[in-house]
DNA sequence: CTTGACCTTGGTCCTACCTCCAGGGTTTAC
DNA sequence: GTAAACCCTGGAGGTAGGACCAAGGTCAAG
C-alpha cells in the first residue's frame, strides 16, 4: 500500500490529477489510512496504466470510464470494445483529415507569398485569407 | 451600414459569436445607431471572412488577432506572416503526426483482437492497454 | 518533540470558443 | 400605435484535463 504521492511518482502523473480521476470515478483509493491519507495497492498502479495508454489512443477520460466499466463486466466485452476502437479511430482519422486540410491551404497561402514578390503592396497572404471566403461562397 | 444581425447572417456566424470577437478585440463596429445598435459596413464583412478563413487555417483568435495588427501596420509585413504560417503548418504536422500515431496504436490494438479469438478469456485490447505502459517503461 | 515532507478538502483559474440567459431598450412593419 | 423582431449589457456555463493555492492535519526521522 502507497500514499497518493508514491503512486503518482510510479505512473508519472501529478497527484492533482490522480485526484482528479477520482472525482471523475475512474479510480478510487483501496483504502484510507488513520489519518485519512489515501492508500493504493498494484492494482491501482494498473489502472492507471490502463488510463495513461487509453489517453495515447485518443480516447478521452469519458470513454475510459466506459472502457474500465466494460472491463469489469465480462459480458459482451470483446466486440463491444472493438467498436469503441474502431470508432475512435474513424474519429481520428477525420480530424487528421481535417488538419491535412488546413495545412495544404496554408501551402498555398506560402506558396503564393513567394511567387508574388516579397515586398509587394500588400502581403498576399492575409490578401488571400480575405478573398478566399468569397470564392468558397461562390461555390 | 448593417446591424449585427445582418452582419452575422452575411457571414454566417452567431451574434454571440461577433459580440465575442468584439470583446477580443478582433472587430469593432464601424459606429452605432442612436439607440446603440452597432452597425457594420463592407469593411467589417471582408474582416470577418478574414478571420473565419483563418480560423480554417488553424489559427487560434489570439493568432488572428496578431496577423490583423500585422496588416494594419505596413511595415515588415509579408516576412513575418510568411514566418507565422509556416509556424502554424509545422505545428499543424507535429499534431497529425500525433495522431497518426495513435491511430495506429489503435490498429494493433484492434488487430490484437481479430488474431486473438474474440470471446476469449478477457478481452485483448483491455489487457494490452494494461500491459502497453510496462513495456514501454523497461523501454 | 520538533521539523519538514507529505497529505487533506475545497476552491479558483487556465485555454478556446463560444452559447445561453435575464431584464430591458429600439426599430420597423402593419 | 402597437406587436414582433431585433438589439443592448453583463454574467454564467460548458467542454477537457488538469494546475495551483491556502489553511490546516499527519507522518517519519532524528
Amino acid at each position: 500500500m502507497f500514499t497518493i504521492g508514491k503512486l503518482a511518482a510510479q505512473a508519472d502523473v501529478s497527484t492533482d490529477a490522480l485526484r482528479y480521476y477520482e472525482r471523475e470515478k475512474l479510480i478510487a483509493p483501496t483504502g484510507k489510512s488513520a489519518g485519512g491519507y489515501r492508500l493504493y495497492d498494484e492494482d491501482s498502479a494498473r489502472r492507471i496504466r490502463f488510463i495513461k495508454q487509453a489517453q495515447h489512443c485518443g480516447f478521452t477520460l469519458a470513454e475510459i470510464l466506459e472502457l474500465l466499466i466494460l472491463r469489469s463486466r465480462d459480458s459482451a466485452c470483446c466486440g463491444d470494445v472493438r467498436k469503441r476502437a474502431t470508432e475512435k479511430k474513424l474519429q481520428l482519422e477525420s480530424r487528421i483529415r481535417s488538419m491535412k486540410a488546413m495545412s495544404k491551404a496554408l501551402d498555398g497561402l506560402i506558396a503564393r507569398c513567394i511567387d508574388e514578390a516579397p515586398p509587394a503592396a500588400g502581403c498576399p497572404i492575409l490578401a488571400t485569407l480575405e478573398r478566399a471566403a468569397k470564392d468558397a461562397r461562390a461555390t
